[in-house]
DNA sequence: CGTAAACTACGAAGATTTTCGTTGACACTA
DNA sequence: TAGTGTCAACGAAAATCTTCGTAGTTTACG
Protein backbone atom coordinates (compact mmCIF):
# COMPACT_ATOMS: atom_id res chain seq x y z
CA UNK A 1 0.00 0.00 0.00
CA UNK A 2 1.48 3.11 -0.68
CA UNK A 3 0.90 6.53 1.10
CA UNK A 4 0.71 8.93 -1.53
CA UNK A 5 -2.37 9.20 -3.71
CA UNK A 6 -1.30 9.55 -7.55
CA UNK A 7 -3.78 11.35 -9.78
CA UNK A 8 -6.33 8.37 -10.99
CA UNK A 9 -6.00 7.80 -14.40
CA UNK A 10 -9.40 7.92 -16.60
CA UNK A 11 -10.51 4.90 -16.35
CA UNK A 12 -9.83 4.30 -12.16
CA UNK A 13 -12.25 7.95 -12.37
CA UNK A 14 -15.15 5.76 -13.65
CA UNK A 15 -15.18 3.46 -11.11
CA UNK A 16 -14.83 6.34 -8.36
CA UNK A 17 -17.62 7.75 -9.42
CA UNK A 18 -19.30 4.48 -9.24
CA UNK A 19 -18.41 4.40 -5.96
CA UNK A 20 -19.01 7.92 -5.01
CA UNK A 21 -23.00 7.31 -6.08
CA UNK A 22 -23.63 3.66 -5.16
CA UNK A 23 -21.21 3.14 -2.14
CA UNK A 24 -19.04 0.19 -1.16
CA UNK A 25 -20.26 -2.30 -4.02
CA UNK A 26 -18.96 -5.28 -5.21
CA UNK A 27 -16.94 -6.10 -8.88
CA UNK A 28 -19.92 -7.26 -10.31
CA UNK A 29 -21.60 -4.19 -8.99
CA UNK A 30 -19.45 -1.79 -10.57
CA UNK A 31 -19.03 -3.49 -13.78
CA UNK A 32 -23.08 -2.99 -13.89
CA UNK A 33 -22.89 0.21 -13.91
CA UNK A 34 -20.10 0.86 -16.17
CA UNK A 35 -21.74 -1.48 -18.52
CA UNK A 36 -24.46 0.66 -19.25
CA UNK A 37 -22.05 3.63 -20.28
CA UNK A 38 -19.82 1.47 -22.23
CA UNK A 39 -18.38 -1.99 -22.91
CA UNK A 40 -15.81 -3.26 -20.90
CA UNK A 41 -14.91 -7.12 -19.96
CA UNK A 42 -15.52 -7.89 -16.20
CA UNK A 43 -11.72 -9.12 -15.74
CA UNK A 44 -11.35 -5.65 -16.83
CA UNK A 45 -13.04 -3.87 -14.33
CA UNK A 46 -12.25 -6.65 -11.54
CA UNK A 47 -8.38 -5.70 -12.40
CA UNK A 48 -8.40 -2.17 -12.36
CA UNK A 49 -10.45 -2.52 -8.95
CA UNK A 50 -7.27 -4.90 -7.96
CA UNK A 51 -4.84 -2.04 -8.94
CA UNK A 52 -6.39 0.35 -7.15
CA UNK A 53 -6.48 -1.37 -3.89
CA UNK A 54 -2.78 -2.22 -4.17
CA UNK A 55 -2.38 1.97 -4.81
CA UNK A 56 -4.18 2.53 -1.97
CA UNK A 57 -6.82 4.38 -3.82
CA UNK A 58 -9.49 1.69 -2.78
CA UNK A 59 -9.46 -0.76 0.08
CA UNK A 60 -11.51 -3.67 0.39
CA UNK A 61 -13.36 -6.09 2.81
CA UNK A 62 -13.15 -9.57 2.13
CA UNK A 63 -15.64 -11.05 4.66
CA UNK A 64 -18.15 -11.51 1.79
CA UNK A 65 -17.00 -14.40 -1.16
CA UNK A 66 -17.75 -11.03 -3.17
CA UNK A 67 -15.39 -8.33 -2.24
CA UNK A 68 -16.52 -5.46 -1.30
CA UNK A 69 -15.21 -2.25 -2.00
CA UNK A 70 -14.85 1.40 -1.62
CA UNK A 71 -13.00 4.66 -2.13
CA UNK A 72 -10.32 5.73 0.68
CA UNK A 73 -10.47 9.20 0.36
CA UNK A 74 -13.41 11.37 0.03
CA UNK A 75 -14.92 11.77 -3.17
CA UNK A 76 -14.48 15.75 -2.31
CA UNK A 77 -10.75 15.48 -1.64
CA UNK A 78 -10.05 13.86 -4.70
CA UNK A 79 -12.13 15.87 -6.73
CA UNK A 80 -10.61 19.00 -4.89
CA UNK A 81 -7.17 17.47 -5.95
CA UNK A 82 -8.16 17.24 -9.60
CA UNK A 83 -9.45 20.22 -9.65
CA UNK A 84 -6.21 21.97 -8.11
CA UNK A 85 -4.11 19.93 -10.76
CA UNK A 86 -5.90 21.44 -13.67
CA UNK A 87 -5.81 24.64 -12.41
CA UNK A 88 -2.05 24.51 -11.99
CA UNK A 89 -1.21 22.39 -14.50
CA UNK A 90 -3.19 24.49 -17.03
CA UNK A 91 -3.65 27.76 -16.32
CA UNK A 92 -1.02 27.96 -14.04
CA UNK A 93 -3.22 28.81 -10.93
CA UNK A 94 -5.38 31.45 -12.45
CA UNK A 95 -9.15 30.28 -11.11
CA UNK A 96 -10.60 33.27 -13.22
CA UNK A 97 -8.91 31.69 -16.45
CA UNK A 98 -10.15 28.52 -15.54
CA UNK A 99 -13.53 29.58 -14.80
CA UNK A 100 -13.57 31.02 -18.32
CA UNK A 101 -12.65 28.32 -20.24
CA UNK A 102 -14.84 26.27 -18.30
CA UNK A 103 -17.92 28.45 -19.42
CA UNK A 104 -16.80 29.16 -22.44
CA UNK A 105 -19.09 28.18 -25.46
CA UNK A 106 -21.19 26.04 -23.21
CA UNK A 107 -25.12 26.89 -21.68
CA UNK A 108 -24.63 27.41 -18.17
CA UNK A 109 -28.15 28.03 -16.93
CA UNK A 110 -28.71 31.00 -15.05
CA UNK A 111 -29.30 28.83 -11.81
CA UNK A 112 -25.88 27.92 -12.24
CA UNK A 113 -24.75 31.42 -12.58
CA UNK A 114 -26.64 32.47 -9.58
CA UNK A 115 -24.87 29.55 -7.66
CA UNK A 116 -21.49 30.87 -8.49
CA UNK A 117 -22.25 34.59 -7.72
CA UNK A 118 -23.33 32.59 -4.14
CA UNK A 119 -20.25 30.61 -3.80
CA UNK A 120 -18.45 33.94 -4.30
CA UNK A 121 -19.79 36.07 -2.20
CA UNK A 122 -19.10 33.08 0.91
CA UNK A 123 -15.67 33.14 -0.14
CA UNK A 124 -15.46 36.67 0.10
CA UNK A 125 -16.51 36.45 3.53
CA UNK A 126 -14.46 34.54 4.66
CA UNK A 127 -11.64 35.96 3.00
CA UNK A 128 -12.02 39.02 5.54
CA UNK B 1 -1.19 13.77 -39.58
CA UNK B 2 -4.20 12.34 -37.26
CA UNK B 3 -7.25 14.89 -37.45
CA UNK B 4 -8.47 14.62 -33.78
CA UNK B 5 -6.90 16.21 -31.02
CA UNK B 6 -6.33 13.89 -28.61
CA UNK B 7 -5.49 15.17 -25.02
CA UNK B 8 -2.00 16.44 -24.19
CA UNK B 9 -0.13 13.79 -21.90
CA UNK B 10 1.60 15.92 -18.90
CA UNK B 11 4.67 16.51 -20.50
CA UNK B 12 3.08 17.61 -23.93
CA UNK B 13 1.48 20.13 -21.96
CA UNK B 14 4.69 21.88 -20.40
CA UNK B 15 6.05 21.67 -23.98
CA UNK B 16 2.64 23.36 -25.23
CA UNK B 17 3.03 25.75 -22.14
CA UNK B 18 6.52 27.25 -23.57
CA UNK B 19 5.72 27.49 -27.23
CA UNK B 20 2.69 29.38 -25.85
CA UNK B 21 4.78 31.64 -23.70
CA UNK B 22 7.46 31.90 -26.57
CA UNK B 23 5.87 31.32 -29.85
CA UNK B 24 7.25 28.78 -32.70
CA UNK B 25 10.63 27.83 -31.09
CA UNK B 26 13.10 25.38 -31.53
CA UNK B 27 13.86 21.83 -29.65
CA UNK B 28 16.68 23.47 -28.45
CA UNK B 29 14.97 26.71 -27.19
CA UNK B 30 11.88 24.47 -25.36
CA UNK B 31 14.73 22.29 -24.16
CA UNK B 32 16.50 25.40 -22.34
CA UNK B 33 13.14 26.62 -21.04
CA UNK B 34 12.29 23.05 -19.70
CA UNK B 35 15.80 22.39 -18.30
CA UNK B 36 14.98 25.14 -15.70
CA UNK B 37 12.32 23.48 -13.87
CA UNK B 38 13.27 20.32 -14.11
CA UNK B 39 15.72 18.34 -15.45
CA UNK B 40 15.28 16.75 -18.59
CA UNK B 41 17.85 15.42 -21.96
CA UNK B 42 17.69 16.92 -25.07
CA UNK B 43 16.88 14.09 -27.20
CA UNK B 44 13.82 13.58 -24.53
CA UNK B 45 12.21 16.57 -25.53
CA UNK B 46 13.41 16.33 -29.09
CA UNK B 47 11.59 12.84 -29.35
CA UNK B 48 8.13 14.20 -27.49
CA UNK B 49 7.69 17.23 -30.16
CA UNK B 50 8.53 14.90 -32.81
CA UNK B 51 5.65 12.42 -31.75
CA UNK B 52 3.51 15.58 -31.25
CA UNK B 53 4.17 16.69 -34.79
CA UNK B 54 3.12 13.24 -35.89
CA UNK B 55 0.09 13.54 -33.66
CA UNK B 56 -0.24 16.76 -35.01
CA UNK B 57 -0.22 18.83 -31.88
CA UNK B 58 2.56 20.64 -33.45
CA UNK B 59 3.42 21.82 -37.02
CA UNK B 60 6.96 22.49 -37.93
CA UNK B 61 9.08 24.72 -40.13
CA UNK B 62 11.69 22.51 -41.49
CA UNK B 63 13.35 25.94 -43.69
CA UNK B 64 16.15 26.33 -41.22
CA UNK B 65 18.43 23.41 -40.09
CA UNK B 66 17.06 23.80 -36.64
CA UNK B 67 13.18 23.43 -37.30
CA UNK B 68 10.85 25.58 -35.96
CA UNK B 69 7.95 24.34 -33.57
CA UNK B 70 4.69 25.90 -33.05
CA UNK B 71 1.32 24.95 -31.80
CA UNK B 72 -0.85 23.96 -34.51
CA UNK B 73 -4.44 25.14 -31.99
CA UNK B 74 -4.22 28.36 -30.34
CA UNK B 75 -3.57 28.02 -26.77
CA UNK B 76 -7.27 29.10 -25.53
CA UNK B 77 -8.74 26.36 -27.87
CA UNK B 78 -6.65 23.60 -25.95
CA UNK B 79 -6.84 25.32 -22.82
CA UNK B 80 -11.11 25.18 -22.86
CA UNK B 81 -10.50 21.91 -24.06
CA UNK B 82 -9.18 20.55 -21.13
CA UNK B 83 -11.18 22.91 -18.63
CA UNK B 84 -14.07 21.14 -20.22
CA UNK B 85 -13.11 17.21 -19.88
CA UNK B 86 -12.01 18.25 -16.23
CA UNK B 87 -15.93 19.92 -15.61
CA UNK B 88 -17.11 16.66 -17.65
CA UNK B 89 -15.02 13.64 -16.21
CA UNK B 90 -15.24 14.82 -12.51
CA UNK B 91 -17.49 17.77 -11.87
CA UNK B 92 -20.25 15.66 -14.22
CA UNK B 93 -20.52 19.53 -15.83
CA UNK B 94 -21.31 21.19 -13.11
CA UNK B 95 -19.07 24.83 -12.99
CA UNK B 96 -20.07 25.74 -9.87
CA UNK B 97 -18.86 22.49 -8.27
CA UNK B 98 -15.45 22.88 -10.19
CA UNK B 99 -15.04 26.02 -9.16
CA UNK B 100 -15.87 25.20 -5.49
CA UNK B 101 -12.88 22.88 -5.37
CA UNK B 102 -10.89 25.15 -7.49
CA UNK B 103 -10.88 27.87 -4.59
CA UNK B 104 -11.18 25.48 -1.72
CA UNK B 105 -8.19 25.17 0.16
CA UNK B 106 -6.60 28.01 -1.51
CA UNK B 107 -6.15 31.72 -1.03
CA UNK B 108 -7.41 33.46 -4.30
CA UNK B 109 -6.68 37.02 -3.94
CA UNK B 110 -9.83 39.41 -3.41
CA UNK B 111 -8.42 40.67 -7.18
CA UNK B 112 -9.21 37.30 -8.49
CA UNK B 113 -12.46 37.46 -6.75
CA UNK B 114 -13.50 40.41 -8.53
CA UNK B 115 -12.50 39.26 -11.29
CA UNK B 116 -14.79 36.00 -11.35
CA UNK B 117 -17.51 38.51 -10.06
CA UNK B 118 -16.58 40.32 -13.91
CA UNK B 119 -16.95 37.37 -15.37
CA UNK B 120 -19.71 36.06 -14.04
CA UNK B 121 -21.60 39.22 -14.93
CA UNK B 122 -20.10 39.52 -18.02
CA UNK B 123 -21.46 35.91 -18.82
CA UNK B 124 -24.87 36.97 -17.28
CA UNK B 125 -25.48 39.55 -20.06
CA UNK B 126 -24.76 37.19 -23.05
CA UNK B 127 -26.88 34.79 -21.49
CA UNK B 128 -30.17 37.52 -21.86
C1' DC C 1 39.70 20.73 -46.53
C1' DG C 2 38.91 18.71 -42.14
C1' DT C 3 37.24 18.83 -37.66
C1' DA C 4 34.06 20.20 -34.05
C1' DA C 5 29.53 21.59 -32.90
C1' DA C 6 24.63 21.52 -33.59
C1' DC C 7 20.82 18.97 -35.13
C1' DT C 8 17.57 15.42 -36.56
C1' DA C 9 16.48 10.56 -37.04
C1' DC C 10 16.19 6.01 -35.27
C1' DG C 11 15.66 2.57 -32.16
C1' DA C 12 15.01 0.78 -27.96
C1' DA C 13 14.09 0.13 -23.14
C1' DG C 14 11.41 0.69 -19.00
C1' DA C 15 7.10 2.18 -16.88
C1' DT C 16 2.28 2.51 -16.87
C1' DT C 17 -2.26 1.81 -18.55
C1' DT C 18 -5.84 -0.94 -20.31
C1' DT C 19 -7.84 -5.03 -21.59
C1' DC C 20 -8.84 -9.93 -21.29
C1' DG C 21 -8.30 -15.10 -21.27
C1' DT C 22 -7.64 -18.80 -18.28
C1' DT C 23 -7.54 -21.18 -14.04
C1' DG C 24 -9.03 -22.69 -9.84
C1' DA C 25 -11.95 -22.04 -5.69
C1' DC C 26 -16.43 -21.97 -3.97
C1' DA C 27 -21.46 -22.51 -3.78
C1' DC C 28 -25.88 -23.57 -5.12
C1' DT C 29 -29.08 -27.05 -7.01
C1' DA C 30 -31.20 -30.88 -9.33
C1' DT D 1 -22.63 -35.80 -6.07
C1' DA D 2 -22.24 -33.91 -10.61
C1' DG D 3 -23.03 -29.86 -13.05
C1' DT D 4 -23.55 -24.91 -13.51
C1' DG D 5 -22.63 -20.40 -12.39
C1' DT D 6 -20.00 -16.79 -9.76
C1' DC D 7 -15.88 -15.02 -8.22
C1' DA D 8 -10.83 -13.67 -7.38
C1' DA D 9 -6.14 -14.46 -8.84
C1' DC D 10 -2.74 -14.60 -12.23
C1' DG D 11 -0.41 -13.76 -16.27
C1' DA D 12 0.12 -11.65 -20.27
C1' DA D 13 -0.45 -8.80 -24.28
C1' DA D 14 -1.11 -4.46 -26.59
C1' DA D 15 -0.95 0.42 -26.41
C1' DT D 16 1.01 4.53 -24.84
C1' DC D 17 4.25 7.39 -22.40
C1' DT D 18 8.77 8.79 -21.17
C1' DT D 19 13.46 8.83 -21.50
C1' DC D 20 17.76 8.59 -23.65
C1' DG D 21 21.91 6.63 -26.34
C1' DT D 22 23.83 6.35 -30.79
C1' DA D 23 24.37 7.32 -35.51
C1' DG D 24 24.40 10.14 -39.31
C1' DT D 25 23.92 14.76 -41.51
C1' DT D 26 24.72 19.52 -42.02
C1' DT D 27 27.09 23.81 -40.91
C1' DA D 28 30.69 26.81 -39.45
C1' DC D 29 35.32 27.80 -38.80
C1' DG D 30 40.25 27.51 -38.53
Amino acid sequence: MLTHSPKPTASELEILHVLWERGPSTVREVHQALSDKRPIGYTSVLKLMQIMTAKGTLRRNEQQRAHVYEAVQPAEKTKRQLALDVLQRVFDGSASQLMMHALADRKASQEEVDELRRLLNDYERKLR
